[in-house]
DNA sequence: AATATTAGTATACTTAAGTATAGTTGAATT
DNA sequence: AATTCAACTATACTTAAGTATACTAATATT
């Protein structure tokens, strides 16, 4: 059932994966981060349009986490010159490609439920 | 490039999925969860042997930690009733299944670096 | 001229996550 | 009998994450 795994397959994990994996974390995790990339998912949005879609998010935190994922390369500000001066988030490729991360979570998740649910 | 998706599409991602991903963002986050997952992914082991294996890590969070994973269902601890008594930490099925999660997060993590360098 | 709207910022505060350090229990070793 | 080891627990503390509430700047509307 469980063996010790050769020491070369431990050493075969390098930092390369362990940065990869903590970037991704970086990016989903926090009470909001997910929220605003599922609402980015469904299209290009505006600051007022994002609050309203995510129930009692405050400005403050919704502010910070855009500034955040535009850092990390997940979100794109859009500032649009006209009159009213218009600014859109919507998310980059890397942004979009997240999905695949959250399908993996899904399906971990929803086995996991099943999982437990009949060792219970 | 970028496309409204359909309202039938955004209200087909139920429930179900959000508590799916939650669940498994809670078993990753944190700064102790992932160095104890990927220590017992290489076997079974001991307090001590983790706490020796995590540099740094204090006996109140790894047993805070541990604890927690057993309670998600992701960790199994076993005493075995010997002199001295012999209390061994191991991952469920559970448990080992999340390297799926962590190989996307892989994917993702390095895949955006090229992309984020590459638009630098 | 007063009010509303968008896209935020500022300040102060609370709660959650993590750290530091010491102590406990029970058996084994010297 | 005193010391050591494993597997923790207890108490106090610091830092990070998130909240509450109010405010601002630029334009538009009534």
């Amino acid at each position: 059932m469980s063996e010790v795994k050769d020491i070369s397959t431990v050493k075969a994990c390098p930092r390369q994966f362990v940065l990869a994996i903590n970037d991704t974390l970086n990016v989903l995790s926090g009470k909001w981060k997910l929220p605003i990339i599922a609402s980015l998912l469904y299209g290009k949005s505006r600051f007022k349009d994002i609050q309203e879609n995510i129930e009692k998010i405050t400005p403050r935190m919704l502010s910070k986490e855009l500034k955040d994922l535009e850092m990390n390369g997940v979100v794109k500000r859009t500032v649009y010159d006209s009159t009213p001066i218009l600014i859109e988030y919507s998310l980059t490729k890397s942004g979009e490609d997240i999905l695949k991360v959250l399908d993996a979570m899904v399906d971990w998740g929803i086995a996991h439920r099943t999982e437990t649910l009949s060792n219970a």
